[in-house]
DNA sequence: CATGAATGAGAGTTCATTCAT
DNA sequence: CATGAATGAACTCTCATTCAT
């Protein structure tokens, strides 16, 4: 009834918890291939027991899917600083700037990389709902492009959103 | 009793049942994997049974090591006719054509490329094997172009195949 | 190619092993409950690996739903004989012995029957589906005998059938 | 430092909390049965913590125990009354309403009483406790009973007991 | 007293591999 | 040569139980 003061506490482990799966994780993903990578050898890497993962994350696609989410959401917010920093840049030098954030990630995480692709393109059921998110939150980001006036308001945000998505990550797949 | 001229046909449709897994298996692994490609599905697919991938392969990594040793010498095969069709060519000239073979392969397989790469490179014990024969094919021609004039003689074959195996891979990684 | 003489072999030999399941695992069943027999008690007992379950029956509920297909059968098969040994009978004749031979078969497989009922009638998932075959069978013979004239053609056979379905499990549990 | 009358507060609350696992317990396991009933999904049904219901019950076990020793308890108290209100009744007619009270709680119960039979009859360890808790209580109340008259004394309790409630038992089977 | 994140033994299930036919 | 029922080690996932807070 009373949550004593450990709750702060608590969810502050938790996160560590799940921080720390996430991390091992995606360095064994990485090393040796999602399918390859035995939930055991993550659980026994991160210091924990295997029912943790499945405490954070539900089944073994879970985990893969948050690891995606997060790599999506660290590349996403790379390229929206480009346009945040430069509210009246002309549009060519924003696409200039937007491909240079792409390519400049893929260098600096050259093992992630391919990883991602992998996945993000076919392959497993988490891809699409990778590239969904990742659709999701640049259409939200044009929407607020729209409204503050850096972005025309002639286009359909969903449209402009799956087609930036994508070429995010054929740039990656090309760079 | 049994007649002499049967062998011939059976070795004829045992070739057929061999090339059927190897098509069949290539596309299942290129499609999802090899980890998440099952034998049964192969066999079935191919129409035979099971036991059948055993007795022309050994094992699951024996038709993996066959069809990568097919790949690895498709695109041999055709680097080789480069230096076989202009024996006097420039250094340089080969080179060019040498870069352009591989360029051209990769863009005619679009979907097998990164698949052999992933497996040419690292991830799988098959891998390593591969290069080697790769190595060993191509340390060969080296051998016959010194005999027969077309390569000098104060390089070393090992070495020369070896960094040319390992070009020929990093061409179609980042084709 | 060409199938030996040996399939006939086989698929007594598989049948054979289909069989010891279905009697084992109803044994066991029974006893402790199907959720407190393991699959691989079931296997062990029976002299199979635990992967010859799987085989057969795809999983452990696809186990008992066919062991629950097979009773409900066996109950049918006898209600069936009723009709066919006396097809002018008066109808309320057939009445009684239908009844008696579902008492008959309670009586006689007294550790049986609870099990039965427990999952026929709610519980679990697997029990909607016996209903259906029961069901479906008894639609069938209604069918045919009206065809034959045994029943009058001014019933409905789905809700008939339907009808006689429950009738015989409330019979069985209140016996 | 820590006032007295907390204490009344705090034990009225953890009855409440007793009685509140016990009411979900019971009806959770006549829904789906002890073995798929999960005690994460008692305890929120509950309102509670997971390791609030080993605070009171030991473990699972120990919850199935007290929720059938309530459940035994309640039906004897309904069979005690009948001996008490009619203390100098002929045996013939407190046998008769001896049955009538088992019947009755029987059909104000339809659902409870196939669950309590379940695991009182069989199945579960915890069923020979059970037995054995209401043969102790009937044993005491014969005692009694012979003390103050009302039963013969030559008679044997612990005998007598467990014929009682095994016939009590058998009437619920068959009501 | 109560909490709930963490545990890990153990259950169901998979699937590469074998071998009698 | 080919078959496919059978195998069982190894994997993913579950959930009753614990204990630091």
């Amino acid at each position: 009834m009373e949550p004593q003061t450990d709750l702060p506490v608590r969810q502050a482990s938790k996160l560590e918890t799940r921080n720390s799966l996430l991390q091992v994780a995606l360095e064994l993903f990485v090393e040796k291939g999602f399918e390859a990578t035995r939930t055991s050898e993550i659980a026994q890497k991160a210091g924990v027991a295997v029912g943790t993962i499945y405490l954070h994350f539900g089944d073994k696609d879970g985990l893969l899917s948050a690891i995606l989410v997060n790599l999506a959401d660290s590349i996403y917010i790379r390229v929206k600083e480009v346009y945040e920093k430069h509210p009246s840049a002309p549009p060519e030098n924003l696409a200039r700037m937007h491909i240079e954030q792409i390519i400049q990630y893929a260098e600096e995480n050259q093992k992630i990389a391919p990883f991602v692709l992998d996945y993000a393109l076919s392959r497993h059921p988490v891809g699409a709902k990778i590239i969904d998110f990742m659709v999701c939150q640049i259409e939200e980001n044009i929407r607020q492009g729209q409204a503050s006036g850096i972005y025309r308001t002639d286009i359909l945000p969903p449209l402009a959103a799956r087609a930036e998505a994508h070429m995010n990550l054929v740039l990656l797949t090309h760079w």
